[in-house]
DNA sequence: AAAGGACACAACCGCGGACTG
DNA sequence: TCAGTCCGCGGTTGTGTCCTT
């Protein structure tokens, strides 16, 4: 039979999306939640067809979506999928909270491959390019893929014994044919002369223990000078996310053996904050949400770190929904009630969306609003 | 400083599966 | 069972940006 076209093309705009569409979009979605997506662009007053709606919701706007680079971690079950599931990205992706087919597809062909390729292993099938490729490629639990191991073992992968890791990836520096017991290791051999010895090593995330705050009730703080950047922080699962909730301010903190922190300087408040030089901030914390918001968006380059909040977040859609020419102003009440209410009054739909910006530390939003 | 190439990523295209009447 | 419709997926293209010469 013949196939219909997804849409009426005829006076449709193609190409890269506008500002003002993306306000559309977003404003008739978090008003309406998800329908029908043929509908979604006559009834948001937009000259697109619906594919095209959800492609960029999806791939753009969602506010779930996490930003940035994939971190070795991620890039890391990238190439283990990769290698059981093939080119399912569909299928990769939703083993990586945050992340898009799209977005995984495009890193695997523009970074992943060429990766692989220079260290002479065929992206394809996951092997050897040759023999007597000068690289040494030692991976390790072949027949058990990493989905496996989640499975077997019932755990996030940060929970693996990174003690052991730390051991290993010690003895990596004094033998790169070591073989690593807990990670898969790539070590490749500078292929021209008086280039830098390059040696690439994937693993699993670092401990969480060292330089990491540890909240009562096992709410982690993560501290930026451990050695790893904030793409690499391990995923929080949501019911790993939890903070005691007091009138006021969380009640106390343990914190590790190593950290530089004590629970004094966090319970003055924002002197905990002054310590790590942040942006001013209070912690979100009251009972009557369904959760705390832990959103962290670290940007590794400047060091910002940005928490955001319920109201933060509402303020942000406020002003991306709002206000044309916001300046970063995004605070009055009134406002910011009017978009509670937009909260308060939407469908399922986008009370998902907003779930799921408590759910994932990782969140921000496409758009900078300062 | 300018031109051209390389790169990265958003967006599009078309196929196929699922669902419905 | 089948035609019609919608949505999701994977491959591909277009375009802006960065880098090199």
């Amino acid at each position: 039979m013949g196939r219909q076209p997804c849409c009426d093309k005829v006076g449709l705009k193609k190409g890269p999306w506008t500002a003002e569409e993306d306000k559309k979009l977003i404003s008739f979605l978090l008003t309406n939640g998800q329908c029908c997506w043929r509908a979604v662009p006559k009834l948001a007053g937009l000259l697109r067809c619906g594919k095209s709606c959800r492609l960029r919701w999806t791939n753009y706007l969602r506010p779930d979506l996490k930003r940035g680079l994939l971190s070795e971690y991620e890039e890391k079950m990238v190439i283990d999928l990769h290698a059981q599931l093939g080119n399912r990205w569909s299928k990769i992706a939703s083993h990586l909270p945050g992340r898009t087919d799209n977005e995984i597809k495009n890193h695997w062909n523009t970074h992943i491959k060429k990766k692989l390729k220079k260290m002479g292993i065929d992206p394809i099938t996951h092997k050897p390019l040759s023999n007597n490729h000068p690289i040494q490629i030692q991976v390790q639990n072949q027949n058990q893929p990493f989905l496996e191991q989640q499975e077997q073992s019932n755990q996030s992968p940060k929970n693996v014994d990174f003690d052991d890791q730390n051991k290993e990836k010690e003895k990596e520096k004094s033998d790169t044919s070591s073989f690593d017991s807990s990670s898969t290791t790539i070590a490749t051999e500078s292929k021209q002369e008086g280039k830098e010895e390059e040696k690439i090593v994937m693993m699993m995330p670092p401990p969480l223990i060292d330089d990491t705050i540890i909240m009562e009730n096992e709410m982690i703080i993560m501290n930026n000078n451990n050695g790893f950047c904030t793409d690499e922080v391990p995923i929080i699962e949501p019911h790993e996310i939890l903070v005691p909730c007091s009138e006021n301010s969380p009640s106390s903190i343990s914190t590790s053996s190593s950290s530089s922190f004590s629970s004094s300087s966090f319970n003055s408040n924002n002197n905990f904050l002054k310590d790590l030089q942040l942006p001013d901030f209070e912690w979100s914390c009251n009972n009557d949400q369904n959760g705390i918001i832990i959103n962290n968006d670290i940007d590794d380059n400047n060091k910002n770190v940005t928490l955001w909040d319920d109201d933060d977040f509402i303020n942000c859609l406020n002003s991306l929904i709002n206000d044309d020419d916001d300046n970063g102003d995004y605070g009055e009440n009134d406002e910011s009630s009017k978009q509670q209410q937009v909260f308060d009054n939407a469908p399922s739909p986008f009370c998902q969306y907003s779930k799921m910006v408590m759910d994932y530390s990782e969140c921000s939003w496409p758009y900078d609003f300062s």
